[in-house]
DNA sequence: TTCATCCTTCGATAATAATCGAAATGTCAT
DNA sequence: ATGACATTTCGATTATTATCGAAGGATGAA
C-alpha cells in the first residue's frame, strides 16, 4: 500500500512496554533467558514467551539454545542505536517512568549497559571528562573537544577506527540508577575496553557487574578528577 | 513501574501504520498539511487529526498555524534519526511495503529528502562516489575513505564541524521511487548544500523538486563519472 | 454577512493484541 | 523412570485504539 521500508512493523514492535523492557534490558550485552527477560519485565513467563516470538518473528532478537534454556540477544548493533536514540528522544520529550534502579550496591556502583560503563562509575567518568573540558554536551549530543581527542589517542584508542564504523563516537545514556547520563556510543565502549585491556577492571562473569581493582579504581579517580 | 527514559511510548508512537506514513512522507523536508498527511497516510482527516494531535503531544511533530491551515514538521534532527535507523532495520529484515514512489517525473528525478538529495539523482551521487572509491558501504554502514576526505574538503566541506555533530556523517537510505539507496546523513546534507552554493541546483518553491541548471547538471555528471 | 474550506471534537464500532490460567512439551538431574 | 524446571501452546478474557460518520468551530474569500 506504501512506500519503502515498513518503519510501522518494527517501530510497534519495540513500542510494547513488555517488549520495551526486555529490549532494555538486553542493552546490557548480556544473553538473558526467556524467564529472566519475564521478570525484567514484570510478566508472566507465558506472555514473555509471546513477545519474544514476535521479537524473534521480527529479527530484533537472537535466541540461541542451551540446554533447557533458550538465551536471548539484540539481534544487531543497529538494534542498540535505534534504542539509544529512542531513549534520546524519550529523556528529551521528558517521559520517564519512575523506578530506582538495581538494588544491589555494586551493580549501582559500576556495570555494563550494553558494552560501556554504567553505574556512579559511569556518571564519574561523564562527569570527569566533562570537568577536564575532553568533552563538550550540549543540547546537539556529545562531542569530544580537541584535548579530548589528544587524551583518547595518548589513552591508547584508535580513533579513526571509531569513527568508521556506523555508530555515533559519543552518546549520552542516561542511567537508571544514578538518573544522571553517563557516556555510549563507540567511544564509552572503548573506554570500558582500555579498562580491561590495562587490568584496572574486569567482568564479573554471569553478570553485568564491573569489578575495578584497588589500583584499577585509583588510577580511574586520577584519571577523572582535574 | 520501570527504568529509565519510556522507550515504549515514543515507539509506540511511530509504530502505527498511520503515523509512520505521515512521518516519512515529513522526512522530505516540507512543512505538509493535516489533510496532506491525512492522504499520505489514507485516512480520513478525523483520523489524521487524532493521530497528529498523539504526535503532538509525544513532541514528535511540531505544528504551526498559517492562516486555516495547519502545517507539521518532525521536531528534530533525532527524530530524523530514529526514522531512519528504523528504515535501516526494516530494510535489513526485509520488511518492505511495495509501492512505487511519486509519479512527477521531475521528483523521480531530483528531490529532497528531508535535507539530502534522493530521487534518480540522488541515487547516480550515491553510485558515483562509490564508483570512484570516496565511500565505501558495506553491512555497518557507509564510510568515507581518505580519498574521500580530501575530495570533500578540495569540494568545500567542513567535515570537522559535521563531525561534531550527533548526527552521523555518512547513512545509506532507501530510495522510494528509485529502490536503491542514496546518501543520506550530514555528509549527505552538506553535498546538496554545496549544490546550491555553487549554483548548481535550487529548490523550487513550495515542492520536493530540486531543479539542476544545464550548466550544474553537467559540473554533476562529471562529479560522479570516474 | 454568507459561503467554502480546513480542521477538530464527539460518539459508536470494530479490530487488534496483551494478558494470564491451564495444560503440554522438552530437558536435565537423580 | 520420576521429579523438577524452562518454555511453549491453547483458549478465553479484557483493554486498547484505530477508524469513520456526523456535527461543530475557525479562518479566509466574496
Amino acid at each position: 500500500m506504501k512506500e519503502g521500508p515498513d518503519i510501522a512493523h518494527v517501530a510497534a514492535l519495540l513500542g510494547d512496554p513488555a517488549r520495551a523492557n526486555m529490549l532494555t534490558a538486553l542493552m546490557s550485552g548480556r544473553a538473558l533467558t526467556a524467564t529472566e527477560l519475564a521478570q525484567e519485565a514484570g510478566v508472566t513467563p507465558q506472555t514473555a514467551s509471546s513477545h519474544l516470538a514476535k521479537l524473534e518473528a521480527g529479527l530484533i532478537v537472537t535466541p540461541r539454545k542451551q540446554g533447557r534454556h533458550r538465551y536471548f540477544t539484540l539481534s544487531g548493533p543497529d538494534i542498540v542505536e535505534a534504542l539509544e536514540v529512542l531513549m534520546g528522544i524519550a529523556n528529551r520529550v521528558g517521559h520517564n517512568r519512575v523506578r530506582t534502579g538495581p538494588k544491589d550496591p555494586e551493580l549501582r556502583h559500576a556495570r555494563v549497559c550494553y558494552d560501556h560503563l554504567a553505574g556512579d562509575m559511569g556518571v564519574a567518568l561523564f562527569d570527569g571528562l566533562t570537568k577536564r573540558k575532553l568533552i563538550i554536551s550540549d543540547l546537539n549530543g556529545v562531542v569530544l573537544t580537541s584535548a579530548g581527542i589528544s587524551f583518547a589517542t595518548e589513552f591508547g584508542i584508535d580513533l579513526d577506527g571509531l569513527r568508521s564504523k556506523r555508530r555515533p563516537l559519543c552518546r549520552e545514556c542516561l542511567d537508571w540508577s544514578a538518573r544522571q547520563s553517563h557516556l555510549a556510543g563507540s567511544f564509552g565502549a572503548a573506554l570500558l575496553d582500555r579498562f580491561y585491556d590495562l587490568g584496572w577492571a574486569s567482568r564479573v562473569r554471569e553478570s553485568r557487574i564491573v569489578r575495578f581493582s584497588r589500583d584499577g579504581e585509583k588510577k580511574f579517580r586520577d584519571l577523572v578528577t582535574f
